[in-house]
DNA sequence: GTAGGGTTAG
């Protein structure tokens, strides 16, 4: 009886209309259902936590005929929205056409709450429209929409509205439009509402440290919290939440969590897992990750903030070692979690874990799928495979500027221009490209030494397209033109630049000058450089390498002793190969490895062979002042010629040596590995921190252009 | 007699 009573229910709620004025039904409804006495009603309502009993209580409330009293359809309407059925509820809404303002709240707050923010902000003007004049209930809820719907216009009219309303002095109206405006990244605004509050609540500083924090002035968020404290506010979890995305220091990350403690807040999970991203952010990975050991009942978040974590510390192996084992543990990724993973391994540059992620990718039927096969894409562009990414990149159902603009860097970074300008073209007759996409077009042209090209591209920017070039734009121009030994047309160009040309404008003069040994030119670069760019070990490496290469050794070293001076300490240069799943890192004259016998030995062999193809060990691209025949060794025993000897030892023969190298390649070694496939008749893929080599029977797919 | 604001992190 009971369950045919539910059954009958659910065909006549879903007829809404029909159940509400029908005499048909209401004799069919008394036959099942028990009436329901007005007192009893909104306490079984309340109790409802799912549809099914709340369409059980909506029956026996038609039995009678409570439904026709606003009170109680309030009442159930409000249910219907809060248990996740919003068309239900307004089905039941327009059917009673009251012009009561609360209704008209619930109502607006439902959409709200299911993120329908453009309908809650429609039903308030037809609120309006129909005369019913906003209360205090209504603001906060129709402002959070006009934030979260980044209507700025609605937003200000609003505000204005809340004005004429008298409702300015509201607690709740105030704090609302606090959260807005800073939403809409006018914290100037914010602060005036906050200010002229005349009573403030921990919600209201709250929101206005919050509206710091989406505006990055992490500063005035962390000094506001502080004043917060000082007036002797106890801080609640958003509180802390907001004011703990604010700490970059160590310091103010022990004190931030004194407080955390001292207000009882460090058992709560999301304060937690914010705890480990501030220890992150300042640089205490080891902190961060004894939160996350602590915390008993991790969730998502836990996860994907430590794996994000060790992705921000450069640590991607680590993230990728985590990902697993929360695979272990059953916890399922989203899309959140599967981006960082992805990005992680797109660093790490290992073709095998890419298969791994994409076959992630695609099992995990989510949402984002626009954003997470760009990832893809990307993925296998950083992992060296230019057929798989077009594969993925054909696939996609729908693709985006961002999406185009990752296909077109991965051919520029491959080194195949023309196939980069092609794709340009393609994109160019389905939407605007915009400052990435010239940027990649830009960089495809100067890896493949397009220069008329690259100069038609460039002009086109602001003449077609109202792109104003930046100053990456013309580091790229002056990459193409140096590169292309045009220096001094590089140069005019940077002295006829409209902006002030940036650390990376000189930068590319400085590259372009080691390319074609060109001192007097780099000499004018690094001297920009080395106040633009002082903390960069990079810039004073190629300038000392610049005078090396020439003989002017003395200089070379003043550059050296000025690096000391200055405590700017080198970048250690390492590359890193994947074999059967583990990632092994070399650096130079690396001896750690089980291997490290066998690898020497083999590297003295091959090195004999190529030398009798013709190689000749460029000792230009030694830096230290050591005798001739020492600079050789210190040549041979470099992470990259190491990395390749041990993918040779342990590969298949048939099998790509994928290698990546955390600075440029040296040249020595890409001559060196050049004549290893041919000697070898290995297919040899480098990535290095700037593009991808791909090597083959002798040659570079670079064509020594870079 | 009913309802409300900030956060929900990666």
């Amino acid at each position: 009886m009971q369950k045919q009573s539910v059954r009958l229910y659910n065909v006549l709620i879903y007829g809404q209309r029909f159940l509400l004025f029908s005499t048909q039904t209401a004799r069919i409804n008394e036959t099942f259902i028990k009436p329901l006495e007005a007192e009893t009603c909104i306490s079984l309502i309340k109790q409802c936590k799912t549809l099914k009993p709340l369409k059980s209580v909506h029956a026996s409330m038609l039995r009678t005929h409570l439904h026709l009293n606003l009170f109680f359809s309030t009442n159930l309407i409000a249910h219907y929205a809060s248990l996740g059925s919003i068309s239900y509820a307004y089905t039941l809404f327009s059917a009673s056409s009251s012009l009561d303002v609360f209704l008209w709240n619930v109502m607006i707050r439902g959409f709200v709450d299911h993120g329908l923010y453009d309908r809650a902000i429609f039903m308030y003007r037809q609120m309006l429209e129909l005369g019913i004049a906003p209360d205090n209930f209504t603001f906060p809820f129709v402002i959070k929409a006009c934030g979260c719907a980044r209507d700025f216009e609605s937003g200000v009219e609003l505000y204005r509205h809340v004005v004429e309303n008298g409702y300015v002095k509201d607690v709740f109206v105030g704090n609302s439009l606090i959260a807005m405006y800073g939403k809409f990244g006018r914290t100037e605004v914010a602060e005036r509402v906050f200010g002229e509050m005349p009573e403030k609540n921990v919600v209201s500083w709250s929101s206005m440290i919050g509206s710091h924090v989406q505006n990055r002035c992490f500063e005035e968020g962390l000094s506001l919290f502080a004043r917060m404290l000082d007036e002797g506010i106890r801080p609640n979890r958003a509180a802390v939440l907001n004011a703990m995305a604010c700490v970059c220091r160590e310091n103010d990350a022990d004190e931030m969590y004194r407080v955390v403690r001292d207000n009882k807040l460090d058992l709560d999970r999301s304060v937690q897992n914010a705890a480990i991203q501030m220890y992150a952010r300042c640089g205490r990975i080891d902190v961060a990750r004894g939160f996350f050991d602590r915390i008993g009942n991790k969730d998502l978040v836990s996860w994907s903030s430590m794996i994000e974590a060790y992705i921000q510390t450069d640590l991607p192996l680590a993230a990728l070692e985590l990902f697993k084992q929360m695979k272990v543990r059953r916890i399922n990724p989203d899309a959140v979690t599967l981006l960082s993973v992805v990005h992680a391994c797109s660093s790490l540059a290992s073709f095998q874990q890419a298969r791994f992620v994409h076959g992630l990718v695609v099992r995990s039927f989510l949402r984002n799928q626009l954003e997470l096969q760009t990832a893809v894409v990307n993925l296998y562009v950083k992992c060296g495979s230019l057929v798989y990414a077009q594969k993925v990149f054909d696939k996609m159902q729908e693709r985006n500027i961002i999406s185009w603009s990752t296909m077109i860097s991965g051919y520029g970074m491959h080194g195949h221009a023309r196939e980069a300008l092609k794709l340009f073209d393609q994109m160019k007759a389905l939407m605007k490209p915009d400052h990435v996409t010239f940027l990649s077009v830009l960089s495809a042209c100067s890896h493949g030494g397009l220069v008329t090209e690259g100069w038609e591209c460039f002009n086109s920017m602001s003449r077609d397209f109202k792109v104003v070039p930046r100053p990456e734009h013309y580091a790229c121009m002056v990459d193409l033109l140096g590169r292309a030994g045009q220096l001094n047309n590089a140069l005019d160009f940077i002295e006829t630049m409209p902006i002030k040309p940036d650390s990376g404008v000189w930068g590319a003069l400085l590259g372009a000058c080691r390319v074609h040994s060109n001192i007097e030119l780099a000499e004018v670069a690094s001297k920009h450089l080395f106040e633009l760019d002082a903390e960069n070990p990079g810039r004073y490496v190629l300038m000392s390498n610049i005078y090396a290469s020439s003989g002017k050794q003395t200089h070379a070293d003043n550059i050296r002793d000025l690096m000391k001076q200055r405590g700017v300490k080198k970048t250690a240069g390492h590359t890193i190969i994947e074999i059967k799943n583990k990632i092994y890192t070399f650096v130079a004259g690396d001896t750690s490895h089980n291997q490290s016998g066998l690898i020497y030995s083999e590297l003295e062999k091959l090195m004999n062979r190529i030398r009798l193809e013709g190689y000749k060990p460029d000792l230009n691209f030694v830096l230290h002042n050591v005798e001739e025949e020492m600079k050789e060794k210190m040549l041979y025993v470099h992470s990259e010629k190491l990395a390749i000897v041990f993918g040779l030892l342990n590969l298949g023969p048939e099998t790509i040596i994928r290698i990546r190298k955390n600075l440029r390649v040296c040249g020595d070694c890409h001559t060196a590995t050049k004549f290893i496939s041919k000697v070898t008749g290995r297919e040899i893929i480098m990535r290095d921190s700037h593009r991808f080599h791909h090597f083959k029977f002798g040659t570079c797919s670079c064509g020594d252009y870079w």
